[in-house]
DNA sequence: TGTTCATATGAACATCTATTCATTTGTTTA
DNA sequence: TAAACAAATGAATAGATGTTCATATGAACA
């Protein structure tokens, strides 16, 4: 599967600066532009601290909103926009109860997300 | 494991407006301020669609700056500049041979992160 | 119904990030 | 050594993002 690079180089890249060929090839397989950006805005929502953090949280029990600002000790109205870029990305779900709103993990293996990050990071 | 959350809200909520006792216990659980913000810095390298094309090209072969350029269609500057970060975050290598700098992924299972990627996406 | 309380929302602001443009570095080859 | 070339870099700019502050919504209860 793997070609000798070095030599197409060699042959074509003095003449034209690129490879066309191979180019082509590639771009040939790429997945749907539209994919590439979905993906990127889902690694987006990790992306913050305090949007992994409130996961943490929740990834122990559901918790309503005042709840999960006095954790982080954060105010209550950036918690509340940042749950709602995890609503908006399906990350968390929520259920009334008279005043209080309760947030839980909308997904199971949104953990395992997490984790598989982790291990990259320790090595 | 779960416990009766409803209950917990209902006898403390009224007269403190939060649970001392969950948000200390729960805070306690949390892992390091430190791993968290590497736990986003790690996602934020994938939060970006540039930098989501070039891994893709790389997943499948090697490739010098100049073709990775031609093959996303963009200048050689902003895939440069992109490749910093991809260095910087140990998830390209490269090897030079001449003028050229051939890049490649540092790692085998940055494909499975961005397939588990997918894979929520695809609900 | 009016007040209280939990949450949501909009605007403003500061910070961060990606690209461009111009230039530099470092290697090859004429 | 000078010219040609691939890649890297720095400064500038435009756009995106997160927090704050003030206010709105909507449910409970007196």
């Amino acid at each position: 599967m793997k070609r000798n690079i070095e030599k197409e180089h060699a042959d074509v890249c003095e003449s034209v600066h690129h490879h066309d060929e191979l180019v082509e090839r590639i771009a040939g397989r790429m997945p749907p532009e539209e994919d590439l950006y979905d993906l990127a805005d889902f690694f987006k929502v990790f992306a913050d601290t305090t949007r992994i953090k409130i996961l943490y949280v929740l990834l122990c029990q559901e918790m309503c909103v005042c709840d999960i600002a006095d954790t982080l000790k954060m105010t209550q109205s950036a918690i509340s926009h940042q749950l709602r870029v995890l609503k908006q990305m399906d990350l968390v779900k929520f259920r009334r109860e008279g005043k209080t709103i309760f947030y839980s993990l909308a997904d199971d293996h949104i953990g395992s997300i997490l984790s598989q990050g982790l291990e990259h990071i320790n090595e």
